[in-house]
DNA sequence: ACTTGTCCTGTCATGCCGTCAGCTTACCGA
DNA sequence: TCGGTAAGCTGACGGCATGACAGGACAAGT
C-alpha cells in the first residue's frame, strides 16, 4: 500500500538510506521542539544528523517536505486517540470518567507530539490542505466519535435536537486541542493543570450531554 | 509616555520616515496574509513598498521585530474585547444574548486580524514571552471578564462553588480562539457559519452559568 | 577481481541576509 | 540666500543557505 520509500530522483531507498532518512527525520523533530520553526535551515538538521544538506534533499523536497513525513506519522499514532471515545457511556458517573480520559488522553498527546503539532496548527490555519488533512485526520478521529455520542443521545431524547452536534463536538475539540498547546500558556495564567482538567472534563460534559457530570 | 519613534540606530523619525516605517508594516501585514510566514523575506517586503532591504533594517532588526510592532497595534484594538462582557448580565434572555453577543465578535475580530493572530499564537506556542504577553493581552481582557462574570455567579449561590472561574474561563477563551483562528477548516468540515456560531454560544453559556440558555 | 546499483558529498550558481559608507533630501538659523 | 546639520535612502559587499549535479565510496552479488 505506502510502496517502498524512494529518493526525490527516483531511486529506491536501501537499507541504509532508510536508516539515513530517518535519523534526518529524528534530528528535524528534535530542532523543531528546541528553535522557532522560521529558523530551522536545512543545514542545520544535516549538520546535526552527520551527513551534509545534498544528502537531504536526496530524501526530501524541503524542510515542509520533511515536516509533512513526521505529522503522517504521528497522525497515524493520533487516530487512536478515537478509544477514549467511541463506545463509552456518557451517562452518570461513567460518562463523568468519560470526560476526564477524553481530556487526560489528548493533553498527554498533545504535550508528546507538542512540536509538530505547532507546526501542523500554522500550516492548517495558513491555508495549506497538506496540514490540513492531517490536523483533520487526528481531529477527525475523536471529533466523530463526540459528534455520534451526541446524536446517540438525541435519538434518545437526552439531549435537545436542535443542537448541531458536529458543531459542538468540533469546537469541543478544537477547545481541547488549543488548550493542549498552550499548556505552558495557562501555568503562568495562574492556572495549574491539576486544576485545569477537571475544569476541561466538565466543559466537556456539560458540552455533550447538557449536564453537570455527577458527582 | 511612548517617546518618539526611532530607528534602529538611534536617529529620531521625522514625518517621512515615519510614512515609510508604516508602509513597510503595511506591506508586512499584506505579505502575511498571502504567503506562508515562513517564506516571508525581507526583500519581498522591502521591494512592495517600493523601497530596498536595507531601509528595512533601518526601522526594525528583523521580521520579527516588526512582526511584533504590527501586533502590538492590534493588541490595543484587541483590549476593546472587554466591552463584550464586561456588566453584562448572565441571566435569562439576556444572558444568551451576552453569550451570543461575545462570540459574534470575538469571530469578527480574529477574521479582521487572522494573518497576524495566526503568527502570535506560533510564536506564544513556541514559548517566546513577548508574543506570549501580546496574546495575554488580548486574551486576558475577555477571560479576566468572563472569569468575575463566574465568580459573581458563584458568589450569589448560581453556580458551584468548586468550579475554577479562571481555568473554565481560560479554557472557553482559548476554545474561542481556535475556533476562529480555523474557520475556514469549520466549512469543509461540512460546519456552516451559521451553525458554528450557536453552538459556539451554547457552550459558553453553559461554561459559564452550567444551564442551558433561555429560549 | 569485477560489475552493479545504492549512497553520500564536493562544488557551484543563485539568491537572501544584514551591515556600512556615502549620497541625496529636507529643515533651519544666520 | 546660503551653508550646516540631521534625516532618509541605497549600492555594494561578505557571508550563508539553497538546491542541482556529477562523480567517488561503498556494499553485495557473481
Amino acid at each position: 500500500m505506502t510502496g517502498q520509500v524512494r529518493t526525490v530522483d527516483g531511486r529506491v531507498a536501501g537499507r541504509r538510506g532508510q536508516a539515513t532518512r530517518q535519523k534526518l527525520l529524528d534530528c528535524l523533530s528534535e530542532m523543531l521542539s528546541s528553535s522557532p520553526y522560521r529558523d530551522v535551515k536545512v543545514i542545520d538538521v544535516a549538520r546535526r544528523a552527520g551527513t551534509s544538506p545534498a544528502t537531504f534533499y536526496q530524501y526530501f523536497p524541503d524542510v515542509e517536505g520533511a515536516v509533512l513525513e513526521i505529522a503522517e506519522t504521528m497522525a497515524k499514532e493520533g487516530a487512536g486517540l478515537t478509544e477514549l471515545v467511541a463506545g463509552r457511556s456518557w451517562v452518570g458517573k461513567a460518562g463523568r470518567q468519560t470526560a476526564e480520559d477524553l481530556v487526560e488522553g489528548f493533553l498527554t498527546f498533545w504535550r508528546k507530539n507538542d512540536a509538530i503539532l505547532r507546526v501542523v496548527d500554522l500550516g492548517a490555519a495558513e491555508g495549506d490542505k497538506r496540514f490540513y488533512k492531517i490536523r483533520m485526520k487526528i481531529l477527525n478521529s475523536v471529533n466523530n466519535s463526540l459528534a455520534d455520542a451526541i446524536k446517540d443521545l438525541q435519538s434518545r431524547g437526552k439531549v435537545d435536537k436542535d443542537t448541531n452536534a458536529a458543531a459542538v463536538a468540533g469546537s469541543l475539540v478544537a477547545m481541547l486541542a488549543s488548550v493542549a498547546g498552550h499548556q505552558k500558556g495557562f501555568q503562568s495564567w495562574g492556572v495549574k493543570q491539576s486544576e485545569l482538567k477537571p475544569s476541561l472534563a466538565l466543559l466537556v460534559h456539560l458540552g455533550v450531554t447538557g449536564k453537570k457530570p455527577a458527582k
